[in-house]
DNA sequence: CAGTGAGCGAGCTTCCGCTTGACTT
């Protein structure tokens, strides 16, 4: 009989633990959740207080079935999942459905793995919280509510399969409005004015450069200055130096980690967690799904010996960093290497890339400000008293942690001239202007988000949790409710007035502004659901909605407040109101837009969203004759296209002629844009457009992907007709009764493949199938 | 891969937070 079965969430966590206890404990890990909300239905009963059904998922049968045999078999069960909402549910959840007597079962927590507080925890048990519970309960119960009613909502009234819930569509809405506020924005334009000038310093001839304090708002004012300058006297009047101090931020939470490997390695959110998660498997760093910036005192102590051994005491200032997160609930340690003494580590090039950069802000965090010394050097100018230049420059004194690691900025803000030294002047002296320019700017328009940019914004609002930001984001895409995107600058001219040797020059000269790349774009499916949604539910879109629930929930798991009662406060009101949306009918569809009257038909041409996107429709379902539809062709948008383009879009299908005594037809299928001839499909490429793709061009990409297929038959056989050797997108493979088969790398050289050698790694793929089969039909019957 | 879309209409879709798989084309 096994004393001691100790339960945690993560296996990896499971691993690292068992070896600090000793042969009395088994330790186990739950993978999460055990038992959520029945998939498939509301599985909340109303009626009954909110009742919420709970059943085990397939996919995880047979580890209960395993923690239910290894509890059995032990004398106590230590309930060791996080201290948190969720893990107080797990541990709840645990001890309900493995049956768990209360006087064998023990719930700890602990903030660090490390022996001593693995131990601490053994020695200060106690019972599972159920207000705590509760309050987890009651965010469940909230979701599955809100997600459950919002969702059918819209495949009635927009379109099937769509989605709603209380992080998501806030996620929607921020892009969305963002990019409303891109399209209202005016630029305002206002003068620059440089300066530079020349002095005889005792080393040479010295320039110095300086900005007018202000900007000035139009070019008459902007001309009227550099003309007062002509035959101005510039002299140095005073000089302020300034020390300042810059410090480290503090060591990386989820979000900021994701930001970070975003600006400085150009890492997706998902594409950081995956690699992060490799690291943490591998024992390499701490746990990465986390809202805290708290180090350990051990984590901390070894990041002082590894400043003091190889940088000294001047460079050490430890630190200990406090969470001002909404809604933190710091389970865990801040993200950062297991051993710091490590400074680095094996794996793909991608783990080392991402270890040194969480190293080095581990470190960082424990080093000391950076000391730099700012100095402002004003100069007046006697024809014009009023208006002062300024000259700025910055020292670095000491670099302090500056040494490993500076936070980077998103790229939204213009960049700041680097600052520098400045030469040595005095107070009186003067100065000789050698060139003044007065540059048109403008204001700058809010820039787009891009996914990390995104997360930080949801998490200074306080929705969603570490655990959720990449999946919402891939959500949001996947719905097609935003789609990452690229946007073509736009040209424009601005004005550049010159001073040099007495005379005022006026040029214009052009740049290529707005270009974005990679930046959270709303589509018209996104904007149509955001706005119906702001409308009926201006609660649930409202910003501050989670941030308000949560406070109900912290009351719930302080016990002051009975969940069920928040519940149904909450259910009172919002449910009437679904109903209400459900039952009303609407004169238009949701989103609808009437662009005119076609003057050939003289019916009406509208644009919508159908069942598989947004498309236009000339005339009316009533009418007697059919309405015609055609969908929209990328980059076109519901709420931007006119009735021109729309009615062009009748134009398509359209035949441009013949090729080969066969018609040649351009359209626009289910897979963009294509060209038919002969019963043949030729996807169009980007550079073409369906509506203005000529016969030529269209006989050319027909020539070009008869050619492409001619190279796909690499070899065939006239003993075996149901085996090709082919060659596609990823190279050469088999082809064998309709199946495709990789080639294995041993392979060089395709061509001399044999028969019995291609049935060979067919027999080997077929193997392979068989096992992977099982696999992928149960992930599609829980799907 | 396939180039659709209101007149019949079954049955499907959906939330957020915990975890890690075992896959590639």
């Amino acid at each position: 009989m096994q004393k001691n079965l100790v339960i945690v969430e993560s296996p990896a966590k499971a691993k690292t633990i068992e070896k600090f206890l000793g042969k009395d404990f088994k330790v186990l890990s739950s993978y999460g959740h055990i038992r959520d909300l029945k998939k498939k239905d509301f599985s909340i009963d109303i009626e009954h207080h909110y009742a919420p059904v709970y059943e085990i998922p397939e996919d995880k049968k047979p580890l209960v079935d395993t923690l239910q045999k290894e509890s059995k078999k032990s004398e106590t069960v230590w309930l060791a999942s996080d201290e948190d909402r969720e893990g107080e549910a797990i541990a709840w959840h645990l001890s309900e459905v493995l049956q768990l007597a209360p006087e064998k079962t023990k719930r700890i927590v602990f903030h660090e793995i490390t022996k001593n507080a693995i131990l601490n925890a053994i020695e200060h048990p106690r019972q599972v919280d159920m207000d705590l519970v509760n309050a987890q309960q009651a965010r469940r119960v909230l979701d599955r509510i809100v997600g459950f009613e919002l969702s059918p909502i819209l495949w009635k009234k927009v379109k099937p399969s769509l989605s709603a819930g209380r992080v998501q569509s806030v996620a929607v809405r921020l892009i969305v409005e963002r990019e409303r506020e891109i399209q209202a924005f005016v630029p305002e334009d206002s003068f620059r004015v440089v300066a530079h000038f020349c002095f005889d310093a005792p080393e040479g001839p010295t320039e110095i450069k300086a900005e007018l304090s202000r900007r000035l708002k139009t070019k008459q004012e902007a001309w009227s200055l550099l003309d007062k300058c002509k035959d101005a006297r510039f002299t140095v009047e005073d000089i302020v130096v300034k020390p300042a101090r810059k410090s480290p931020a503090p060591p990386f939470t989820t979000s900021t980690l994701q930001q970070e490997a975003a600006r400085k390695l150009g890492f997706s959110v998902s594409q950081t967690m995956m690699i992060a998660q490799r690291l943490y498997e591998s024992g390499h760093i701490t746990y990465m799904r986390t809202d805290s910036v708290n180090l350990s005192s051990l984590a901390i102590h070894a990041a002082k010996e590894e400043i003091l051994g190889s940088l000294g005491e001047k460079y050490l200032h430890t630190r200990n960093y406090h969470t001002h997160t909404k809604g933190a609930q710091e389970a865990h340690e801040a993200i950062r290497p297991t051993y710091i003494d490590k400074r680095s580590i094996e794996g793909t090039l991608q783990e080392k890339r991402l270890y040194d950069l969480i190293w080095k802000r581990t470190i960082a965090s424990q080093m000391s400000d950076a000391e730099l010394e700012k100095t402002t050097v004003t100069i007046g100018i006697d024809t014009a008293t009023a208006e002062k230049f300024v000259a700025t420059g910055e020292v670095l004194k000491f670099d302090g942690f500056l040494k490993f690691y500076l936070e980077s900025q998103d790229d939204d803000k213009e960049l700041s001239e680097d600052e520098k030294m400045l030469p040595v002047l005095a107070p009186g002296q003067m100065l000789n202007l050698s060139v003044m320019t007065a540059t048109e700017r403008f204001s700058q328009r809010p820039p787009r988000y891009t996914e990390a940019s995104l997360v930080r914004k949801m998490e200074e609002l306080g929705i969603g949790r570490p655990s959720t930001y990449a999946p919402t984001i891939s959500t949001i895409q996947q719905r097609e409710y935003v789609a990452r995107g690229d946007k073509e600058g736009v040209e424009r001219t601005y004005e550049v007035l010159t001073l040099e040797q007495g005379k005022i020059s006026d040029k214009k000269e052009t740049e290529k502004t707005g270009a974005e790349k990679g930046k959270l774009i709303p589509t018209d499916i996104g904007m149509v659901v955001t706005d119906f949604l702001t409308e009926y539910f201006p609660d649930i879109l409202d910003y501050n909605f989670t941030a308000n629930v949560e406070k109900r929930f912290d009351h719930i798991a302080e016990g002051t407040l009975d969940w069920t009662e928040v519940i149904d406060k909450f259910y009172k009101v919002f449910h009437p109101v679904v109903s209400n949306a459900l039952s009303m009918r609407l004169e238009k569809r949701v989103g609808e837009r009437v662009l005119g009257v076609d003057p050939k038909t003289g019916r009406p041409v509208s644009v919508k969203i159908g069942r598989y996107g947004p498309l236009v429709q000339l005339g009316l379902a009533e009418d007697e004759e059919k309405p015609q539809f055609a969908s929209l062709l990328k980059g076109q948008s519901m709420s931007t296209i006119t009735l021109e383009e729309a009615l062009r879009l009748f134009e398509l299908p359209r035949t441009l002629g013949e090729f080969e005594g066969k018609v040649v037809v351009v359209g626009v299928g289910r897979f963009g844009p294509y060209i038919r001839h002969d019963g043949k499909y030729v996807s169009l490429p980007k550079a073409f457009e369906p509506l203005s793709v000529s016969l030529d061009e269209a006989i050319e990409l027909i020539r070009a992907k008869r050619e492409q297929e001619s190279k796909r038959l690499i070899k065939s056989f006239d003993e075996a007709p149901d085996l090709q050797v082919l060659n596609g997108r990823y190279g050469a493979y088999i082809c064998y009764k309709k199946e495709n088969y990789k080639l294995p790398k041993s392979v060089s050289d395709p061509s001399a493949l044999t028969v019995e050698m291609c049935m060979e790694i067919v027999k080997a793929g077929q193997d392979k199938e068989s096992g992977k089969k099982k696999t992928t039909r149960k992930k599609a019957a829980s799907k």
